[in-house]
DNA sequence: CTAATTCCCTGGAAGC
DNA sequence: TGCTTCCAGGGAATTA
């Protein structure tokens, strides 16, 4: 599924391919996605002037407002000739002229909406924690959540109002990396644990992000590989199998509705 | 306020 | 081979 570094891929993708151009048309095959797409009727003869990023929403600025698009689960966004035959999951797409960015999203967890106030005022986006890969996000920062809370660290990493675009592979792989265990009260991990914590986030979406840049130029081509196809993964998806570092057999469990893979030799 | 639970949806894997 | 069942997962909405 798109996690940050894959969304970030997908937004210097396509800002070269659309900033500048005028929607030609706005198709809608399915508009039951997450939530209804609205109206987009006014957006044929606007310009695109912006294509940014607030965790994982796309920000596709006009001067009317701005697009949101979230890719949820299984979206990804390819922009190719508008008369490709569109697949039965292709859902929606702006036309520009000859081509079109088209969304495709089989389990329809994703998001098209439509935003005429600044972005940054909008509902889903207003509340949003610091985004990881800034310096709005670091061990103070991370340690004064932590103290007020005692919830397993692993799902104080996937609250939206702390820390934005850690899903559940990066929060795994961070904790491991880390060597602490996800189901750890938050308030009881010490300041310089979390330090770790937050360095070894960082490191690893920042990782994902410089190689989902090396699959770039197929852009138009294919879905973008995720990073984390290409990034190697220590515990996620790794249960029952030897650890990298100690050999000890991984464990998961449930954490918040969450599978969550840990070592139990390296992470306390 | 924090925390826990429910719900949306379908492809793919596993079981029969 | 074909059918059925189960699971994953982001994150908003709802409930406690």
């Amino acid at each position: 599924m798109p996690e940050l570094p894959e969304v970030e891929t997908t937004r210097r993708g396509i800002a070269p391919l659309i900033e500048g151009k005028a929607v030609s048309a706005v198709i809608v095959r399915q508009p039951r996605l997450r939530w209804d797409i609205p109206s987009l009727d006014h957006l044929p003869g606007e310009s695109v002037r912006t294509v940014s990023r607030r965790a994982k929403y796309l920000l596709i600025g006009f001067d009317s407002g701005t697009l949101i698009i979230h890719l949820g689960m299984s979206g990804s966004l390819r922009f190719l000739p508008a008369d490709s035959p569109p697949d039965r999951h292709d859902h929606f797409e702006l036309q520009f002229g000859r081509h079109a960015l088209r969304l495709r999203d089989p389990r329809r967890f994703g998001a098209v909406l439509w935003s005429a106030e600044p972005p940054t005022e909008h509902k889903l986006i207003r509340a949003l924690g610091p985004e990881p890969l800034s310096q709005d996000f670091h061990a103070d920062y991370l340690y004064q959540q932590a103290r007020r809370r005692r919830l397993p660290i692993k799902q104080l990493l996937m609250n939206n109002g702390v820390v934005v675009g850690v899903g559940n592979i990066y929060a795994t792989e961070s904790l491991f990396q880390a060597g602490i265990h996800p189901a750890r009260a938050c308030n009881r991990i010490s300041r310089a644990r979390l330090e770790s914590l937050v360095e070894n986030i960082k490191e690893i979406l920042a990782r994902a992000i410089q190689q989902g840049g090396t699959t770039l130029r197929d852009f138009q081509h294919e879905d973008g590989k995720p990073g984390y196809f290409q990034q190697q993964l220590h515990v996620y998806g790794r249960v029952g199998e030897p650890c990298s570092t100690c050999g000890t057999t991984i464990k998961a469990k449930q954490i918040g509705q969450r599978t969550s893979a840990w070592c139990p030799q390296c992470q306390r």
